[in-house]
DNA sequence: TTGTAAGCGTTATCAG
DNA sequence: CTGATAACGCTTACAA
């Protein structure tokens, strides 16, 4: 009464398992009968082929692996559900690991995501991540990858990532636009891309409106808690100081968030907040701050198109490039008042 | 140059598989020498034995499958870290599986799962499943469950949730401490269990200070988006009108506090809030809400443990017991002012 | 059109 | 102490 094989079918109609399995997926050429048979009977007894032993066989496993920093966190949950809804669609499973941010554990939840027999590996890159030759061997071996939102330009591998650079740019113009000139921005580890793609847009930004880019402005967090409260005191300290915040993350906008208001600071009278949230967190945080919101999810979506695609081998030119999805500004009245400071 | 097997080792030592194999896990009595040369030959070109080959041995697979009704969620996402964290502490990966609150995708889903081998399985109910005999049968079978969050008096299964009832009983006390005595709360569906519990505990704070249950007061949401507004509309318009609102989730305490500052509705001096929601999100709430922290990575620690004791078989007499885990009461000034309404 | 047999990587059983 | 051999569920030459 357990799990349904192959043999069994065989064994009940009196057939062989290589008929059974011929039948089953209508390879080759087979007696119609027999194979209305076959599949009546599969049918009846509710069999499933076991993906073990498929993937042992050798041949796909149709399982997709994801491999993240982490999961509790919105960018990424959201980026998953949006790699599994076109996942399952398309027939694939997902099995998902997490780096904890440490190199060490990418590399070795790669070699348990090989040894699972994954299709192809979706990877946001470890914040401890600068050396890529562990995913360089595995592509020159024939692995599928593409990497989403924390990426590395030493792979030649699709990228699917948010477009950073104008979503900074949209942000801190906007500031500008309300008025704002001595913009602060809270990020994250420098080292990554994406915090280099959002310093460029802020300073393209600035550039554009002749505002001169000070570095002191800019302060970089690690993904520590409890970090933000000294920063914001820091900029606070400036002379002139700072008359609005543009910070790259929902914790760092959260933080200056709560540090700015238990200090007293009027938001947004004294101080004016931007930040890239991700959805769900950018209506939690609405009404102080505007927000230019991480299409997380479309994110997933486009990279688990392309891996599948790559798995499948759909287009023969595999087109390595990357791709930049747009983020959305959600601007509040909070960033003002544009009146008072308009030039 | 690719994966290296057993076999690649049994013909470099001109060795039986056998005798490596036997080597590798050093069972039986071998000779101390040949067992040093495979495990240093392993070493060297980096062996890792085919979980996928050892799962169709039928042996454990080593590999525990989640499922949840969606990841994209923070209860979800960090009980699902939870779990992971111990689970990779124990040696067990972990397969993750989303039903969308659908009955069919949970079926789909555990039969994948077991397809795949899992060694156990931990799961979160779909809102749309109250008929468990799925459960039962794979019980029957053998495989180890164990139940969290969404769970089901109907299965003999350990079962690991927050203590709703407690948590409810505290936030709905804390209000009335607070001078509330209309005291609004806005649900999930009416047949979870949490649901249920959590209802309870409202129900028990206010018999406990005399106050007379309204179920006019109570609302029961979907999962879906938008039906927060008209519920709050219809509350307001009530008389006497609320004095206070106890939300049961995240989605809901953020529904409820943008439809309120959108109609102008004072907080706290109109409407007191207070909420169930997860970490990180409390934080975000910061100013206006007061809230009832899920301990979501705590179930998911105890889940995690529970299940692989099961696994294991480490207790011979397997308990199957309910354990609540505590939730967390954080009080924010917003929730008053005491003074003016106190008895 | 169907059956036989080998093989995927590993372990368990049974002989040497 | 070590080596064959079978088996896990399935596919696929190769025969028939």
């Amino acid at each position: 009464m357990d799990t349904v094989t192959i043999k069994d079918i065989a064994r009940a109609l009196n057939l062989s398992t290589s008929t059974v399995s011929r039948a089953l997926r209508g390879s080759y050429e087979i007696n119609p009968e027999t194979k209305r048979l076959v599949m009546e009977y599969a049918e009846r007894l509710n069999y499933r082929p076991n993906p073990i032993a498929l993937s042992l066989k050798g041949s796909a496993s149709r399982a997709i692996g994801i491999i993240v920093p982490q999961i509790a966190n919105y960018f990424f949950s959201q980026a998953i559900n949006g790699i599994e809804a076109i996942a399952y669609n398309r027939g694939y499973h997902v099995i998902i690991f997490q780096t904890h941010e440490s190199y060490d554990r990418e590399v070795l939840n790669i070699q348990q995501a090989v040894s699972r027999r994954v299709d192809g590996l979706l990877i946001s890159l470890s914040s401890e991540t600068s050396d890529v030759t562990h995913l360089k061997e595995l592509q020159a071996q024939g692995m599928p990858i593409v990497l989403f939102d924390r990426v590395s330009a030493d792979l030649e591998a699709t990228q699917v990532v948010a477009d950073n650079f104008k979503g900074a740019f949209d942000a801190t113009e906007h500031l500008i636009q309300a008025g704002r000139r001595r913009i602060a921005h809270l990020t994250i580890p420098p080292w990554l891309s994406i915090t280099q793609e959002r310093l460029a847009g802020y300073r393209a930004a600035l550039e554009k409106h002749g505002i001169p880019y000070d570095e002191n402005l800019v302060r970089y967090g690690t993904f520590g808690p409890d970090e933000v409260g000294p920063m914001v005191d820091e900029l606070m300290a400036l002379t002139p100081r700072p008359d609005a915040f543009f910070t790259a993350s929902d914790r760092l906008a959260a933080g200056c968030l709560a540090a700015l208001q238990q200090r007293k600071v009027a938001i947004p009278d004294d101080i004016a907040l931007i930040g890239f949230t991700n959805m769900n967190v950018a209506e939690l945080l609405s009404p102080p701050m505007s927000t230019v919101v991480q299409p997380a999810q479309q994110i997933g979506h486009v990279a688990a198109e392309r891996l599948i695609d790559l798995i499948e081998r759909k287009h023969r030119a595999l087109p390595i490039d990357t791709v930049r999805i747009p983020t959305e500004l959600i601007i509040r009245e909070s960033t003002g008042p544009v009146a008072s400071k308009a030039e």
